[in-house]
DNA sequence: CCATCTAGTGAATCAGGGC
DNA sequence: AGCCCTGATTCACTAGATG
C-alpha cells in the first residue's frame, strides 16, 4: 500500500525514489530531492491562473461555484512564469532522457506553459485537446462555450529518441484508425468526483480517470514509473495503480494527500477492469443545418420547398430560413408555414435540381460520413 | 471590383483605408500606414513552421540567416517571438478598441503567439479548436494524428467593450444550443483548392471557407472592414465579399496576390434579406416599463405576481412596484422579494387574468410590434 | 420496480449604456 | 474612472424524490 512520505524529503536528497507514495512538500523541492534522469513519464496539472473577478450566477440565479483557492493565484503573469519556469525546470532534470511530460491547461495559462516548455527545450510531439462532451455553458451568452482543455505532450529534447508510444494499443482503441489528437471525454462527475466529509467536492478541478487512463496507456509501459507534481485528488495516482505502473505524488495540502491516498488504498490492481469509458459507436452525430452553409452544400439565397412545392423558403447566412415574415430554424419554419405544431425540417424540406426534389437530409448524410 | 494597390504604400502613410483591396508590401509596413483605429476585425494567418526557417522574414524583410547547427534553438525561437511581437504590435494599432482578432496556428507556434499576444495586451477570449474531420495521417505511426489546430480570439484589452459576438446567430447555426469552442470542418480540398497556371495547388495552406464564414459570420457585423495581414490565397476576402463586409488584404508575394485578386473578382455577394441573421432580444428597442402604464396596458394599482403566485407587489403610478416596505423597479423589485442577485422583472412578474398568468413581456413585445 | 419529475452542478478570465 | 440602472442569460448529466 502507498504511504505518505513525511516532508523532510525537503531538506535531504532521496537516494530511492518513493515508489507508489505521496510525498508532501512544495514540488519545486522534492522534485530537487529526486535523483535526476529517474522517472519515465511526468503528468502535471498546474494551477491555470483563471484570474477570476466577479461572482458568476446561471440564469436561474444559482451561485457558480468558482476555483477561488489561494493556490490559483498569482500577482501577474511575470509571477506565474516564474512558477511555471522554475517547476518545468525541476521536471525535466528528473525526467529520463526517453522520458516524456505531458502538461494540461487551459487558455488562460497554456501558452505561457508552452512557451517555458519550448524555450527550456522540451520538444512537443502533439497537443491534444480534450473536448469535453458535457461543459459547462456560458451563461451570460457572451463567448463560444469554452469547451475543451489543452494537454501538450513533449519529449525532453529535440532529437531525444526512445521514448514510449503505443501506436497500437491507440490505434486498437479506436475502432483500429490512428488516435487523433481530439479526445472526446465527459468531464469528471457523479459518483467518481470525490466529496470530502461535508459532501462537498474534495477538490475543485479532480480529472477524470478517463482522461488519464489514455495518457498513461499511450505512454508508458506497465511498470514505468510515472510522476505527477500536483497531485490533488490523485487522479494519475489512481490511474497508474489501476494499470499496473508505479507513481509517485507531490502535493502540498493534507487535506488533498488524505482523499487521494484513501482513494488509492482502495484500488484493486489485479482486476483487469475495462474501465468506464467505452469507445463504441455513440448515436449518429448530431448535424446542425449551418454546418451545410459553412460547407458550401446548400448557399445562403437558396430557395428550399416542401416535397409537393406548396411551401419555399430562403436561406439566410446564418442558417436560419425566412419565408414572408416567418424567420426561424429549418424546423420552425417549417411547422408555421403549414400552420404545424411540429415539423421535422430535415425530411420536410428539399432542393429542387432539375426538375426532381431532393431531400436535404441527403446532405445531413454527407456530413454525417464525414464526421466519422 | 477590388483592385490591386502599388507598393507605394510601405512609404507613405494612407489617409483613407483600401476597402476591398490587397496591398502589395511587408506586413508591418502596409499596416503601419494604415489610420489607427481603423478596422474592426482581423483575421491572421502567420508563417506555423519553425523548421521552414528559409521562409522566416524580420519584420524589415530582412532574411533571417540560415540556423546552422551552432544556433541553439532559443535563438531561433527569438527570431520568431521579435517578428511574432512586431506584426502583432502593428496589427493592434490599427483595431478599433472595439475591435477583435483572430490567430490561427499549431502546436509549432500557437504557444508563442498566444504568448506575446497576452503580453502586448490582447485580451483573450476564447480559443477555438478547429477539428479537422479529414486530417492528414502520421504516416511513420510516432504519435497522434495531428488533427487540429488552435485558433485565439481577442479583444483588444482586458476592459475592452462593444466587441461583436453574434450570439444568437451562433446559437441558430448550430441547432439552437450554444456555439462550442470547438469546431467540425473538413479541411480546403477539391474544387475549393486554388490551383496556379501548372495544375499545381497555389497556397501551401489554404484555409476553407467554412472556417472563415463561421469566424466573419460571428464576430463581424454586414459592412465592417476586416483585414487579413496574411492575405495569401485570399480566402478571407473571399468570404467577406460573399458576406457584405469589407476587406483589406495584405501579401507580400505577387503570385498570390494575382490567385487571390482573379478568386475575389468571381463571387458575388449575397443580398441583404439574405444577409439579415438571427438577433436577439439585446438588440431590440428598449421598452420603460412606465410606457406600458402611459399606454393603459398595466393601470396603476394592479398586482402584479411571479409565475407561481408566490411574490405580489402592487404598481404606482409612476411605474415602480411596491411590495410591503420594498420599493422600485419591476427587477429591483423582482429581486428584492426573491432575495436574488438579479432579476428580469419582464419575465418574472405575470397578471392574473382570468385564472390564467400572463407575462407583463406580451406587452412589451406589444409596444416593440407597435414602435416598428 | 419502473417511470417521471425536480434539483443540483461543472477549471468561467461571462453586460452594456448613460451620466 | 466609477457608479447606477436596466435586463439578458444554460447544456449535459447525475442523484434523489415522487408517483
Amino acid at each position: 500500500m502507498a504511504s505518505k512520505v513525511k516532508s523532510t524529503a525537503r531538506s535531504s536528497a532521496m537516494s530511492e525514489l518513493p515508489l507508489n507514495k505521496i510525498v508532501q512538500g512544495s514540488c519545486v523541492d522534492v522534485l530537487n530531492s529526486l535523483p535526476e534522469k529517474s522517472v519515465d513519464v511526468i503528468f502535471a496539472d498546474p494551477p491555470y491562473n483563471l484570474q477570476l473577478k466577479d461572482d458568476l450566477h446561471r440564469p436561474d440565479n444559482s451561485k457558480v461555484d468558482a476555483v477561488t483557492d489561494k493556490w490559483d493565484q498569482f500577482s501577474s503573469f511575470a509571477a506565474y512564469d516564474q512558477f511555471t519556469n522554475e517547476w518545468l525546470e525541476a521536471a525535466r532534470r528528473v525526467l529520463k532522457d526517453t522520458g516524456t511530460i505531458w502538461v494540461i491547461g487551459s487558455y488562460h495559462n497554456i501558452f505561457r506553459v508552452g512557451y517555458s516548455m519550448q524555450n527550456i527545450g522540451f520538444w512537443v510531439l502533439n497537443d491534444i485537446v480534450w473536448r469535453k462532451s458535457n461543459p459547462m455553458p456560458n451563461f451570460k451568452g457572451t463567448r463560444f462555450t469554452n469547451a475543451h482543455e489543452t494537454m501538450i505532450w513533449a519529449s525532453k529534447s529535440e532529437n531525444a529518441k526512445g521514448f514510449t508510444f503505443n501506436y497500437d494499443a491507440m490505434k486498437a482503441m479506436n475502432d483500429d484508425t490512428q488516435m487523433r489528437s481530439d479526445w472526446v471525454l465527459p468531464i469528471c462527475a457523479g459518483k467518481e468526483r470525490l466529496q470530502d466529509d461535508e459532501g462537498k467536492k474534495a477538490h475543485a478541478t479532480q480529472k477524470p480517470e478517463a482522461l488519464l487512463y489514455r495518457v498513461i496507456m499511450s505512454s508508458t509501459k506497465p511498470g514505468d514509473v510515472v510522476l505527477d507534481p500536483f497531485f490533488g485528488s490523485g487522479t494519475t495516482g489512481a490511474v497508474a495503480k489501476k494499470l499496473g505502473r508505479n507513481f509517485i505524488g507531490i502535493e502540498r495540502e493534507s487535506r488533498y494527500i488524505k482523499v487521494a491516498q484513501k482513494r488509492i488504498d482502495a484500488i484493486n490492481p489485479l482486476e483487469d477492469e475495462v474501465l468506464g469509458y467505452t469507445q463504441g459507436k455513440r448515436a449518429a452525430p448530431r448535424v446542425p443545418f449551418g454546418s451545410l452553409i459553412e460547407r458550401g452544400m446548400i448557399k445562403p439565397g437558396m430557395v428550399l420547398k416542401c416535397s409537393k412545392g406548396k411551401y419555399s423558403a430562403k436561406v439566410r447566412t446564418d442558417g436560419t430560413l425566412v419565408s414572408d415574415d416567418v424567420k426561424g430554424s429549418i424546423h420552425q419554419v417549417g411547422a408555421k408555414v403549414q400552420g404545424a405544431p411540429a415539423c421535422n425540417g430535415w425530411t420536410f424540406w428539399h432542393i429542387e435540381n432539375e426538375g426532381q426534389m431532393m431531400s436535404i437530409d441527403v446532405f445531413r448524410q454527407q456530413v454525417r460520413a464525414d464526421i466519422n
